[in-house]
DNA sequence: GGATATTAGTTGTTTTTGTAACTAACAAGG
DNA sequence: CCTTGTTAGTTACAAAAACAACTAATATCC
């Protein structure tokens, strides 16, 4: 329709990245969303202190990129599930530390159970050398430390 | 906190991909939303009607898999700041051919300038053949042919 | 040709997000 | 202490997305 330019619109990285995420997001989404009824904030609070273990609804939002507000919700949302119980620091009576309940460790368990299947199934596709270029540009790209 | 398998959260690709493809979205969400007070999916919308020429609602949807109630979203609102015409299909009256006026095409224009440049200065921390892979990589899981 | 099913696109309603303003606790400086 | 400023987290309201139900045109098949 015109000078095309060298630019194609399905090489524009912003644009690839967002349809690779919401096609992988999708595949996966199942396993929170219809076993748990968790939305995608809710199994990254999760995921956050199953793996990292106790922290508060701060850290895990500096961690993680993720707005304060949205974290706020989930949490409501987890501890309602009773996934999560929040106990006041006591040197500082403004913050909260988070912890799984068993209930949740069970649920953060059954869930990085098909995260990692989910995971290695993707990976499938490509060689373990792409794999590991793709990792780093990814976290690269996203700001994550090496 | 517990046993930590092999599985490490900020290893995860749908997470990875979700962030990177969120902090590669809002460095160049600017562009569109504050020059041309676009959403996402208008200036997706937009390019693809820049780039690849006249098409229907329903091309659009197939080729850069989007629902049909976000694309008639923002036709209305591309149609609404004159970017596009729509002109009925007389052969099928239930579609329309979307087109790009021509102040359509200079915003197209200019943010594909923008597009270029951005995913230039993005590709500039790596060598040409990480970014191949990478681009390689995220089309297919993406799920766009080669 | 006429009932039935499909398809292109729109509209309405509910969820979810984004943004801003808020409360409560702490911190510093005077 | 007691103003002023900052921080952790919540709440309220506006913008956007998801999902379902709708209209109108066309296809199908008996």
């Amino acid at each position: 329709m015109d000078e095309k330019d060298d630019f194609a619109l399905q090489d524009f990285l912003p644009y690839l990245l967002n349809r690779a995420a919401e096609e992988s997001s999708l595949g996966f989404q199942k396993h929170y969303k219809n076993r748990y009824g968790m939305l995608r904030t809710e199994w990254r609070v999760l995921f956050h202190l199953g793996n990292y273990g106790q922290m508060t609804a701060k850290e895990i939002g500096s961690r993680a990129k993720i707005h304060k507000t949205k974290i706020s919700r989930a949490v409501a949302k987890l501890a309602e599930k009773r996934f999560v119980t929040r106990t006041r620091d006591e040197s500082d009576r403004r913050a909260e530390h988070l912890a799984l309940t068993p209930a949740g460790e069970a649920a953060y368990k059954d869930l990085r159970e098909h995260a990692l299947e989910f995971d290695t199934q993707i990976c499938a596709r490509f060689t373990s050398g792409e794999v590991a270029i793709l990792r780093y540009m990814l976290r690269n790209l996203a700001g994550i430390e090496p």
